[in-house]
DNA sequence: ATCAATGTAACTGAAATAGTTATATTCAAA
DNA sequence: TTTGAATATAACTATTTCAGTTACATTGAT
């Protein structure tokens, strides 16, 4: 295990709000997009919550039509954008108890570490920095028409 | 959290049996070497038990010059070849409950994330290639001999 | 005023991780 | 062949994280 599976879930909420997006402009419930999902709508609140936070998503509170949608168009949000919004914590974890400082190699192995480590993970963002969600969107679509079952409300 | 803390140990070992290995060609003990990790022996053995079934380490079980080795020069075990052996899983993990398959997004997006998350994987394990332990060992000890303790004993 | 929605705190269950304890096994050397 | 310094491994504990649920307060368009 590493990235944890949240990230995956803001990537389909995000998919799944540019999906919708393209018929009609409107904002959709949580339990609207767990439905797709699978996942619980409070759980998916929390994410939608941080997305909000991150200027990806614009949320509207109370009445009739409450909900979610994207706040700038598909095209415009790369899937570094997501990570950066729901991802806090650094990819690679150095010790838990520190190294022993009277050894050379203990003493200076987590600056070291520190460097390759920074850019190892930059070099995993640039990638995800090279595709947008209404990429993720389109790709999407062509692996699940070809079988997908046919009549499903959204 | 991320990517565990057990491949900054497994790194950690290799250096410090790097660093050792130049001055004498002999097997060490683990719990010589949870003196500089600071951390339980048997922990510390499980992970040599991965890095022996990967090559990487050479175990001598019985009698009194017991313990470990690297199994080939520094120079020639890559940052990589340390994840492979004690990192099982991909990095980035799909939904734990799956989508719902009526809907194109929910039905088509684990594929088009596989692709995506296979690529960015990819990326930061070439940066990791292209660190040896032996160029860890260098830029560990020029980051720690500035101000470590004189007259350790290792 | 209604009510369909979000916001959030508190909780549960499951899994992973780091680390420990105890015991059996290995084998070089005396 | 006995010794003993080491590894191998099973079983256990404590901590943390994560996903997901329940319950309730709040929001705000109609």
């Amino acid at each position: 295990m590493a990235v944890v599976s949240r990230y995956t879930l803001a990537l389909h909420i995000l998919s799944w709000l540019a999906f919708r997006a393209e018929k009609k402009d409107e904002f959709l419930p949580s339990d609207r997009i767990a439905n797709s999902v699978n996942t619980s709508p409070v759980f998916l609140r929390r994410i939608l919550g941080q997305l909000a936070k991150a200027g990806l998503v614009l949320v509207q509170h109370g009445g009739t039509g409450a909900g979610w949608k994207l706040a700038r168009k598909a095209e415009e949000i790369s899937l570094l954008d997501v990570y950066e919004a729901v991802v806090p914590t650094p990819l690679f974890e150095l010790h838990h108890s520190q190294p022993n400082p009277k050894c050379l190699v203990g003493k200076g192995i987590q600056p070291a570490l520190r460097d390759i480590y920074e850019e190892s993970e930059v070099a995993m963002k640039q990638r995800l920095a090279g595709t947008s969600i209404a990429e993720l969107v389109t790709s999407s679509l062509a692996y699940g028409s070809a079988q997908a079952e046919p009549g499903f409300e959204h």
